[in-house]
DNA sequence: CTTGCTGCAAAAGATTTGCATATCG
DNA sequence: CGATATGCAAATCTTTTGCAGCAAG
């Protein structure tokens, strides 16, 4: 895993590449996901902000609008969880890919290097540039496949 | 891909069993995405609906009852393509992986034998019932590299 | 018949936008 | 200072629910 301040100032390098403002709010928004450990909605990134953070008065509309950022420069990604709609992660984790459980909501993470490898081979055969990936597999974990 | 009736009757032998009713709309929206080459939002698939069938009388909230009773039985999935929020598709059409330019938006659908296996393998390992996977790799297209 | 399904409209959630103000560079 | 971001509240979606009537088994 990157180290956080490199991440941040990842953030500060491309935001005034852009000829943009570095603000507070990216960073906190950028540094929630940098120490999460699960992926989390919009909602619940700006509860943890404020529950950390009380006298900070961050809005919604502006943790919304960091995110669709931060996607945008590909420091974060987001993913469907299916039950309970988008969820974000940051890109500069430790890669991996998700084995999800329809059910019960269980999720896996794991990482294949074969299956990386293979991801690479295609890119470039598309000559495509990769930027970031994500694969989810659904289906039933074992748990709930006895409860039946 | 398999024939579309054989799908209807699976979902007839599915209703059945779990002693519920079997209706025009839920056959109408599974139908529809049957047929769809795309990934359609509930919105779409409304839409799509009413075209066709201008008479039908069929609401919103019915797609979006009969696209979480075919989710949960597994005969359709959803997934998330990051902008456009969440996605249907036929669990039963031949399968496809994603590149993505995230620049243009334009999709080049692949599949890669290797890696299905890899995730066949990595789904027994964890003993998970696998009933559908989706991957996506994000980059530039050889296109919009050039045009920097 | 009985139970589940539907359409509609209203409700609830989630996300985006307009605008005046505050802040970065 | 000038341009961009922010917070707030209102406006827009998107999705879910309540309910009375309809339809399948």
């Amino acid at each position: 895993m990157t180290e956080s301040s490199e991440v941040i100032d990842e953030l500060k390098k491309i935001v005034k590449q852009k000829g943009l403002k570095y603000t507070e709010q990216r960073e906190v928004v950028l540094n929630v996901l940098l120490h999460a450990e699960d992926h989390l909605t919009a909602e619940e990134i700006y509860n943890l902000i404020k529950s950390e953070n009380p006298d900070s008065n961050i809005g919604i509309a502006t943790v919304y609008r960091a995110l669709s950022f931060l996607e945008e420069v590909n420091l974060i990604a987001s993913i469907n969880f299916g039950v309970d709609g988008k969820k974000y992660e940051s890109n500069k984790k430790e890669h991996h890919d998700h084995l999800i459980c329809t059910s019960c909501g269980k999720i896996i993470e794991f990482v294949d290097n074969e299956i990386e490898k293979r991801q690479e081979k295609i890119a470039k055969k598309n000559k495509f540039k990769i930027t970031s990936h994500s694969m989810q597999l659904y289906g039933i974990c074992p748990d709930c496949q006895n409860k039946k």
